[in-house]
RNA sequence: GCUGGGGUGGCGGAAUUGGUAGACGCCCAGGACUUAAAAUCCUGUGCCCUUAGGGGCGUACGGGUUCGAUUCCCGUCCCCAGUACCA
């Protein structure tokens, strides 16, 4: 140790020790329990960013905690290297995609590593390797075989200009982002994974993981999955004037039950007109005598056949609707109701009623059937158009009638009350809170009005109704679902090739298993335009078929990159694997993982693809459970401050370093000045290169340190908040590990010459070593209670280390930091000179300083391993000696004396001093007898005293 | 609009889940050391009143429950995220 912190000097020295002894390479071992801490693999773009750095440290922590704790962590890292930018590298400045990536991934590996970051660097993965994507293939020929992958033909952004295909961010605006020409749709053959043939699992497994995961995730998963329970019914529709021909409902046209898997719904495409009859799907089939229309898309395929009979009116409102949706202008908040009436007619099949059937702009084609019955009576958006075209209005249900569900209220409010009886579809619920109770209630009135019907409760109403339906075929209860199949064809080089062959005899084959890797060639031409790059590679294409022989042609799509990052982290259990993407024992040991750490912004699309991508492993056989990730927890952003101005419409970004801004008294930014004294405005924004407001994450090492960085980055916000950067609060970090060094080099000489002695094996001599019992017995020469200010220091150790321990359960980052600093301060002054000092008292400080190194390891391990080293009397610190997070005694970490604050009418008046063990009758009169106490008290009625032991004493006077 | 999460000093944030609001850090002010500065150390720092002792107010706002509310309930306002008429 020297006697000035250098972070460079130590974390350069650790880092060498960690890789030299291989010090994080885990392996299987029963002997300990497991545990798997997993963070979101980085795009290797070429630069980590502080999102990363705070991602890493969080992760890290948690790995160093949890080995401390004496678990087998298993923690490693990788790269999700397939993807667009290499791509388009290689179109821009003739980079081949494959050297790209390798060197940055190179870079960003020196990067991590400079941070410290506790990986088992053996088991790294990287997407774009073949070793890799052969089992992206193996897997795709697995779901092939299951029929969970299928092709079909699907509408893609397209550019004309370029003949390119255009992802949502490549079109958005409705422009093509290379040669700025309009985009347009274009139909191709796509692949998909079956998604929907999961999405009952994928909500009902949540309960699964309910306990650790984000209530907001699963809550966004839940909606994107968006299961509404309801039935379809069928209107048949009347030619022209509206005479009764009866045409027999198919009952085909409603066989085909969702629940059995997957897109095509019923009915293919979103609906349709079937042997003259418009589907509807509708949550509230009890409602249907108070249909007073049937309300369709514009792009319906009734419209779309009898165009030629509309009037110009109707063919015009039509033009409208369409154009409307191409241009969504204003769509914020209140889209006007608009529609017209076609002149067609359906029939109500409960009621026999003639309906108009009407074109309306709030009906989408995307959804459900493209067409809904509207009951204007009990929906709010029917009502709407209803009023609006002066519709018929009809109640049909007695809303006075309502169940009552009571629930216990849980900890966090009603958040618990999740079992409800009769499915959230439909009927209009609230939830009330009285007392301890929670109370669900839905509106379950009588039918009224409804014929045959009329007197039956909502609920019953709608499983007789929709069995009535089915019966006579027109129709029959249904669960549809939001959520779609996963489309992964990409017209993309830099990624997995799709390992199927077109035949000319045979048709689509699958390539066979033992010709995988379907290996990327080399190079391809990239131009930006015309299909995938590998479409112009014959040396890839051409190939034989695997079944007749015959010259056949490959696949030249390749996989959507979400596909690597489904898997990843059980090929990191098995990386050198080749005949199995991994081995099911390896993964019955290490997984399900027990700890997965990122962006929020992944809260959804990633973590519901990799569930299924679980239950598809589990159903080849790979792993024996349902969900892959016990514990999630979803970091906020790191952002920093802005300043721009928009000079011709461009915006001119400026680094805060040059910017002078003037604060109003809340601190407020009010103006902000550029250096060249130009008004700038003021944005807080995701960091980036940029928009100037990024920072260089090997600029903060060089400067601060990494170890300061960690500690800045998980104790300047809660994890899961968005981070605002500002640079001023590193240096708090520094000067933390500054102080902490200062007060152990003022120590070193003194602790050394102590062996470093646990409480379970010391000797029993305890007359002059002031050391811990086995049982817990403390030393009167270092107890709190007549240890004096060693007591005290000891006090505050095994107190810091109960609420470190705490916040990591609990995976705080923030407040622990906070707790070491305390106890760094409390050493501080701890006003013993060493020279001087008795024995108690250099154990005291001792102890501190090991349990601070320990404690602080998770945060700062290079600067923890040089303060351990100097404790253990060794050079070897925390990992060498396979050193142990520091024992709590719950004995010493009590309060010897406790601070009682006493109210007086909810006012606080005094507070005494008592000890923590006190009787409430003793601390009743102890209070009573004060002679503050007296004085508030004196001449007036006590109407009651209350104890609330160990908090507080509260006395209610009168008069 | 709906859903989810929030609103605490000049700032980031603590608060054992109903029991002393503001831990820890940043910023700022004063002092010590220094020829000086930096660094370091010490002191102060929610607001208002007061010479002091002390008192009053205070967790977005308005109510309520309670001896006691940042915490629970009702209502209002605002911010952030997701979503886009989901039938």
């Amino acid at each position: 140790m020297d006697e000035k912190y250098f972070a460079k000097k130590i974390e350069e020295k650790w880092q060498k020790k960690w890789a030299e002894t291989g010090a994080f390479e885990a392996d299987v071992d029963n002997a300990k329990p497991r545990f798997y801490q997993l963070e979101m693999l980085p795009y290797p773009s070429g630069n980590l960013h502080m999102g990363h750095v705070r991602n890493y440290s969080a992760g890290d922590a948690v790995a160093w905690y949890k080995r401390l704790k004496g678990f087998n962590v298993l923690h490693p890292i990788g790269w999700d290297s397939f993807g667009q930018p290499a791509e388009d590298a290689a179109i821009k400045r003739g980079v081949n995609p494959r050297e790209w990536t390798e060197e940055n991934i190179n870079a960003m590996r020196g990067q991590l590593e400079r941070l410290g970051l506790s990986y088992d660097w053996s088991r790294q993965m990287a997407a774009h390797r073949p070793e890799y994507y052969k089992f992206d293939q193996w897997f795709f020929l697995k779901m092939y075989e299951m029929g969970l992958a299928y092709k079909k033909k699907t509408q893609v952004n397209w550019c004309e200009t370029d003949q390119a295909t255009l992802s949502n961010e490549q079109a958005s605006g409705g422009i093509c982002w290379r040669c700025e020409n309009p985009v347009t749709k274009k139909d191709l053959e796509q692949w998909f994974f079956k998604t929907t043939a999961y999405a009952d699992q994928l909500l009902d497994d949540m309960a699964e993981v309910e306990a650790g995961w984000p209530q907001n995730v699963l809550k966004r998963q839940k909606d994107w999955i968006g299961r509404s329970e309801g039935a379809f019914v069928d209107f048949k529709v009347l030619s022209g004037t509206g005479s009764s021909e009866t045409t027999t409902p198919s009952v085909e046209a409603t066989a085909t039950p969702p629940q059995t898997g997957g897109e095509p719904e019923r009915p293919p495409e979103g609906g349709t007109l079937n042997d003259n009859h418009i589907s509807v799907f509708t949550t509230r089939i009890d409602t249907i005598y108070g249909a007073n229309a049937i309300v369709v898309a514009a792009e319906h395929p009734i419209i779309v056949e009898n165009l030629s009979s509309f009037s110009v009116d109707i063919l015009q409102k039509i033009s409208e609707i369409r154009a409307e949706k191409l241009n969504p202008t204003d769509h914020e908040t209140d889209a006007v109701k608009d529609g017209i009436d076609t002149g067609l007619k359906a029939v109500n099949p409960f009621s026999g009623e003639e309906l108009p059937v009407w074109i309306g702009n709030y009906v989408m084609m995307e959804y459900g059937t493209g067409a809904v019955m509207s009951v204007p009576g009990h929906d709010e958006r029917d009502f709407e158009f209803a009023k609006k075209f002066d519709l018929p209005i009809r109640t049909v249900i007695e809303s006075d009638e309502v169940i009552i569900v009571v629930d216990k209220v849980s900890k966090n409010g009603l958040t618990q009350v999740t079992d409800y009886p009769h499915g959230h579809s439909g009927g209009e619920k609230s939830v009330y809170s009285v007392g301890n109770e929670a109370i669900y209630v839905e509106n379950n009135g009588r039918l009224k009005n409804s014929g045959e019907w009329s007197g039956k409760t909502s609920i019953d109403a709608k499983k007789e109704m929709a069995a009535f339906a089915a019966v006579n075929g027109f129709g029959e209860a249904a669960t549809t679902y939001r959520l779609r199949d996963w489309g992964i064809s990409r017209q993309r080089f830099w990624g997995s090739p799709i390992p199927i062959i077109y035949c000319d005899s045979c048709g689509v084959v699958p390539e066979k298993y033992e010709n995988l890797p379907v290996e990327l060639p080399d190079t391809a031409p990239f131009t930006g335009k015309g299909e995938s790059p590998l479409a112009k590679v014959p040396e890839f294409y051409e190939t034989t078929c695997p079944k007749c022989g015959e010259p056949a042609k490959r696949e030249t799509d390749t996989m959507d990159t979400f596909v690597d990052s489904c898997w990843y982290y059980f090929r990191y259990l098995d990386p050198k694997n080749t005949e199995m993407p991994f081995s099911p024992e390896k993964a019955d040991y290490w997984t399900p993982v027990d700890q997965y750490i990122g962006g929020d912004d992944h809260a959804v699309m990633h973590l519901i693809y990799t569930r299924f991508w679980t239950k598809v492993m589990r159903d080849i056989g790979l792993v024996a459970f349902n969900e892959p990730v016990k514990r999630l927890l979803t970091q906020g952003m790191v952002v920093g401050e802005t300043f721009f101005n928009e000079e011709g419409g461009k915006k001119k970004y400026y680094l805060p370093t040059d910017v002078s801004v003037t604060r109003d008294a809340k601190g407020k930014i009010t103006e902000a000045k550029s250096a060249d004294g130009k008004m700038l405005k003021y944005a807080i924004e995701r960091m980036s290169k940029s928009k100037g407001n990024g920072v260089d994450p090997d600029e903060m090492i060089e400067i601060y340190g990494a170890d300061a960085a960690r500690i800045f980055v998980l104790f300047a916000a809660p994890i899961e908040n968005e981070l605002v950067w500002h640079e001023s609060g590193i240096e708090g970090a520094v000067r933390f590990l500054q102080r902490l060094w200062r007060v152990v080099w003022k120590w070193r000489a003194a602790i050394t010459t102590h062996p470093i002695t646990r409480s379970d094996d010391h000797p029993a001599d305890e007359a002059s070593a002031p050391l811990l019992k086995p049982g817990g017995e403390l030393n009167p020469a270092t107890s709190p209670k007549t240890g004096g200010d060693a007591g005290k220091l000891r006090q505050k150790t095994h107190k810091t280390i109960k609420r470190v321990g705490e916040n990591f359960e609990a995976l705080q980052f923030n407040t622990p930091v906070a707790a070491l600093m305390e106890l760094s301060n409390a050493l501080t002054e701890f006003k013993v000179e060493p020279d001087g000092a008795t024995e108690g008292e250099v154990f005291a400080v001792r102890e501190a300083v090991e349990a601070l190194a320990l404690m602080l390891t998770p945060f700062a391990p290079h600067a923890a391993e040089e303060l351990y080293a100097v404790v253990a009397g060794n050079e070897n610190g925390i990992v060498a000696n396979d050193a142990r997070f520091p024992e709590l005694n719950a004995e010493l970490a009590k309060n010897d004396e406790i601070e009682i604050p006493v109210q007086v009418n909810g006012k606080l008046r005094v507070k005494i001093m008592v000890s923590p063990d006190i009787i409430d009758d003793e601390l009743r009169e102890k209070v009573m007898n004060d002679e503050k106490v007296q004085e508030y008290v004196a001449g007036k009625e006590i109407v009651k005293v209350i104890v609330v032991p160990r908090r507080l004493v509260s006395i209610v006077i009168k008069g």
